[in-house]
DNA sequence: CGGGGCCTGT
DNA sequence: ACAGGCC
């Protein structure tokens, strides 16, 4: 979804001339004895994840009828991605919507602005990747490192000499058979693992994406885009000054921005070769000391920075661009309609903002997305108890009047103005009551009470010990189940101790619900339990579990990665439940059958899914919010209403089953 | 060149 | 506090 996406793809040429380049000049024989000047410790395994055109990706699940037809994201006038459909016709990321209708007629639009759904979608993925381990680091809303270090140690321990190990998936700049997997046991490891991990995103939340895997986040993000989509890569060492000699640009490296590769081109510097070779001593006269040190070993394909878990977010903020506004009234009708989304979100949030901050940008002619200027105050307590209590009627007038003065102090407006972009934010967040420190990780962040960074480091401990559990389940391939305290529900809290609990439940024999009718394995028991009767029996009947295994075996992802297909089809017979999978008209049987994550929405089970999603989506949405009131409400979210009367958020934005705790598969319908 | 969110330096 | 730079 940014800029590196987009230039990462543009690579996709090179990558293959220097895989048969080099694969020429270094054949399969190369010894494991690493090649240049890394000095790096090299111990630890590295994941980076990457959804597939990750927008694109969320509306097609919304509806799936746009799964066949060529689909780009708009943001304003700029098509920020598209699916693959629109990329064999010639659409490109950040190509602008005239060039793309120009090149594909036929290109379907969605508006994707309002990034509600892909920010709930973008943390179910790194909630799941946390259900595997502690470390994991977002980069924007498609992209997640994971340091698996001690996941990959442990396994290590238990295997045997006589165990051969293997890669999964591609091998940089080898061909598939030639890499011994056993000169590299911990990265061999981590494919697996990165291999798992994939199947429970695609499995679970019904998204594809890549995968690379190495020994430091650098070479994991640059390996992990070198073939795509829906594919993963593993670099060895041997190959880091491959891959570093690939790139074609110094923009190219992770860390180099506009600006630091203006500078670096002013040195003569325009190469990675060139950066590698630069002596220090000029580059820390232009950048200082460790920037020159840091860039020069990211040239190296050296980068010791740690993975950092993120937690939940330290600011929330929300934003809008236009060609002109040059009026205070209007200033002050979009400052309003900003807040009344924001202090929603906060008010989700849970935790009390200390600071408010608003953003301009000015228009110049030269430099139009330069120059942005912002003032912040304090936000008076009482303001910010009241969103957090939720008593949003007056915050938000309160807010525009203290965002009112903040203007004041950038803007004169005695004087003409013309601004093209407004941003409000909350920043300091703070969590009330010393109750909610320490429990759940980014789970807190959906499920109303998240808790600063700092807190939560603390409960990496519980986690860990949770992740030795899963880690076992693995080894007996049993990640799905034990990684499903995904979607949270209703008000509950996913605390660690609460995982812990889900992880032996499922990884030993049985669990939970022993004194009821026992719901099929991969059905989660509390749902079930709500069910009625006869679906209860449905899940349970053969006939069902046939018919599902039998659906997952025709539809499997779009996969290019051949090696992950056995292991696919190992998985769907262990977990008939695969059933999690969201595509196409699947998830409209999941919704019939069985509801994984919405409680209060049924999908009548004499519509079929088909035809239902053929439907214009409009008639689809009233059809939805019909059958919703018919059904009985298994479980209440914490419903609260929508900001009454106040101007809603540019594309009228109702009540609906916004809640994100309520993670109400009807949005997924909701027309864009 | 969209909509966020992070970090660093002064 | 605020600007700048990264993705």
């Amino acid at each position: 979804m940014d800029n590196s996406d987009g230039e990462v793809e543009e690579d996709e040429t090179e990558w293959k001339t220097c895989f048969v380049d080099s694969a020429a000049v270094c054949p399969a024989t190369s010894p494991a004895a690493a090649s240049g000047p890394v000095i790096e410790s090299a111990h630890r395994i590295i994941l980076h994840f990457d959804l597939d055109c990750f927008y694109a990706q969320v509306e097609m699940i919304r509806n799936p009828a746009l799964r066949d037809v060529p689909l780009g994201i708009q943001q304003k006038y700029i098509i920020v991605t598209c699916n693959y459909v629109a990329r064999e016709r010639g659409v490109t990321k950040l190509m602008s919507v005239t060039d793309a209708k120009e090149k594909c007629p036929e290109l379907v639009l969605v508006k994707g602005e309002d990034l509600t759904h892909y920010r709930e979608m973008s943390y179910q993925v790194t909630e799941l990747l946390l259900s595997f381990c502690p470390l994991v680091e977002r980069l924007g809303f498609d992209e997640n490192f994971m340091d698996v270090t001690e996941m990959v140690e442990r396994r290590l321990a238990r295997i045997s000499e006589s165990d051969s190990l293997s890669f999964k998936g591609n091998v940089f700049n080898h061909s598939s058979a030639d890499a011994n997997a056993s000169h590299h046991p911990r990265l061999a490891i981590g494919s697996h693992i990165a291999a798992e991990m994939r199947d429970a995103i695609w499995s679970k939340l019904g998204l594809t994406g890549c995968a690379g895997v190495a020994t430091n986040k650098l070479l994991a993000k640059l390996v992990s885009g070198t073939f795509k989509p829906n594919q993963q890569t593993v670099l060895l060492q041997e190959n880091v000054s491959d891959i570093m000699g690939c790139l074609s640009g110094l923009r190219k490296v992770p860390g180099v921005g506009h600006q630091t590769a203006k500078r670096l081109q002013a040195l003569g510097l325009v190469s990675v070769k060139d950066l590698q070779l630069c002596p220090l001593g000029d580059l820390a006269r232009e950048l200082g000391g460790t920037t020159a040190q840091r860039l020069r070993n990211l040239a190296l394909g050296i980068d010791e920075s740690a993975v950092t878990p993120t937690g939940a977010p330290q600011s929330l903020s929300d934003e809008d661009s236009f060609r002109k506004m040059c009026s205070v009234k209007e200033v002050m009708a979009k400052i309003q309609e900003l807040l009344g989304g924001l202090v929603e979100r906060m008010h989700k949030d849970g935790r009390q903002p200390q600071t408010f901050r608003l953003t301009i940008r000015r228009f110049s002619a030269t430099n139009k997305w330069f120059s942005r200027e912002s003032r912040q105050a304090p936000i008076p307590s009482g303001v910010g108890q009241k969103i957090v209590s939720g008593n949003i009627e007056d915050t938000v007038s309160q807010l525009v009047l203290l965002a009112g003065k903040l203007f004041h102090k950038m803007v004169d407006c005695s004087a003409a103005f013309h601004l093209t972009l407004i941003n409000v934010c909350f920043s300091n967040l703070q969590s009330r009551g010393p109750a909610a420190s320490g429990k759940g990780a980014i789970t807190s962040f959906f499920t109303h009470n998240a808790s600063p960074r700092k807190t939560q480091i603390s409960s990496i401990q519980n986690q860990n010990n949770s992740a030795q559990n899963a880690d076992s389940c693995l080894l007996d391939h049993q990640i799905s189940e034990f990684s499903r305290n995904v979607p949270p529900k209703g008000q509950m809290t996913c605390n660690s101790e609460q995982s812990e609990e889900n992880y032996e439940a499922s990884c030993s024999t049985e669990g939970i619900n022993s004194d009821k009718t026992k719901p099929p394995p991969h059905v989660d028991p509390e749902v079930f339990r709500l069910l009625p009767e006869e679906i209860q029996k449905e899940l349970l009947s053969p006939d069902y579990l046939n018919s599902l295994q039998s659906y997952m075996s025709k539809h499997e992802p779009p996969e290019n990665d051949s090696s992950m297909k056995a292991d696919r089809s190992r998985m769907n017979h262990q977990q008939p439940a695969g059933m999690r999978v969201i595509n196409e008209e699947n998830v409209m049987e999941q919704e019939k059958l069985w509801l994984p994550r919405s409680s209060d929405c049924n999908f009548p089970g004499n519509v079929d899914p088909e035809v239902f999603s053929e439907l214009p989506p409009d008639v689809q949405k009233e059809l939805m919010s019909e059958w919703k009131q018919q059904n009985p409400v298994l479980k209440t979210p914490s419903s609260r209403k929508t900001g009454k009367g106040s101007i809603s958020k540019g594309k009228d934005r109702k009540a609906e089953g916004r809640s994100s705790q309520s993670n109400n598969l009807l949005k997924y319908f909701k027309p864009g």
